[in-house]
DNA sequence: CGTTTATGGATACTGATACTATCCATCAAG
DNA sequence: CTTGATGGATAGTATCAGTATCCATAAACG
């Protein structure tokens, strides 16, 4: 296959995949001379893994990189490379909110953790966007989430429980891997598609006309 | 207050503040002098609200202004305002996948909808980014979610009614729209973060070191 | 065999986004 | 009365994700 079949099978334009290539994001195929280069069905599937993590998950490219290296060379612990997948799904950016209200969050955060024996590292990301999230919403004057929290977390608990069970049946470590961090990348934009499909039919159902 | 105080009552920056204020994103300042406005509580708690919706959830600075126009107006139907939220959250790029894929993602999520008795309009953003994601989790041979859909559905529909709990509470109509656009929004970080420590845990407990 | 057309590789350019920086004529505070 | 903000306008910057252009070579067609 040549880069313009490999475009027509995928639809990325050609320019796109050479500067995936450059990227480094996707493998070069083989060169059959200098300007002569042939790409499989592996080419075809990393390049729509690729568009599916930029397109519906808006992982940015740099980061796209850095997971399918993660997956290529599994040479790291599994629980490090669903770190990765985390930071990419993870806001860098801090807020900076009134003390109090983080205080208050933190405190609540960590009963919540405490409360349902998860195991938590005290610098995981998700950990600062909970904190800051829940303070966000306090100080906006929104605590209905924030008083809700454990409804929630019983929710998702129950989602999280799901994609384990999902991942499990893998037989080796390289695709249980892939599943992991596939699942959890693509598993987060199935979520807040389904929650915004519930919702719409919620507000249609409650509030159609008003 | 100045437009210093502001600024340090807030922690965003000066021309940070200014550009919002170009943007349309905060109100201007009552002017007391061509040179010199005051800004008060109402000026704080909006430029909080919009640090949230930029740094927490990645709403856009344009989407941001749309939002907050429709807030300010109230002249939309409050489903409207909800369509809006949901833009915010709804990557707009569309993927292509293969023809049957998404003939197949297709079918089974409309069935998913019959079922269910939602009412979804059928040109809802999240619809179509609910269907290429099955498909892409399909074609990438990640078929735990897809086939598990039902189940992600039910826990997702438990968050979806304690979302709507937690805002019918509220008195006037400002107050509901409002309240279900912030939840709206800042939820989806808000689960999103959850979600990814409940993975972290069972992460840990499961594979760590290996 | 000759002429389009496509390709690999390198380099340069573009458009969008979200700020930052500078300027200047006030205005306010010490 | 000098020093330091401020409002408003305009210009500049950094990053990101591609696009576009060139060129020497290779393949496909007639």
């Amino acid at each position: 296959m040549r880069i313009g079949e490999l475009s027509k099978a995928t639809g990325v334009p050609v320019p796109t995949i050479k500067y995936y290539l450059r990227e480094g994001l996707l493998p070069a195929g083989e060169l059959s001379s200098p300007n002569q280069a042939s790409y499989g069905d592996a080419h075809v599937r990393r390049l729509r893994l690729i568009r599916a993590l930029i397109e519906l998950a808006n992982v940015p490219v740099a980061t796209v990189k850095e997971i399918l290296e993660s997956l290529d060379t599994n040479s790291e612990p599994l629980h490090d490379q669903i770190g990765r997948a985390h930071r990419a799904l993870t806001p860098t950016r801090r807020l900076n909110s009134t003390e109090d209200a983080r205080a208050a969050a933190t405190t609540q955060v960590q009963e919540l953790i405490a409360a349902r024996g998860w195991t938590v590292e005290p610098d995981a990301p998700a950990l600062v966007t909970l904190i800051d999230t829940l303070a966000a919403l306090r100080t906006l004057g929104q605590d209905g989430p924030v008083s809700r929290l454990d409804d929630y977390a019983d929710a998702i608990e129950q989602v999280a429980r799901l994609e384990i069970e999902g991942v499990t049946e893998n037989p080796t470590r390289e695709q249980l891997a892939e599943s992991v961090v596939i699942g959890t990348i693509l598993g987060e934009t199935l979520i807040s598609a389904l929650r915004l499909l519930a919702q719409e039919s919620i507000s249609a159902d409650l509030w159609k006309g008003r």
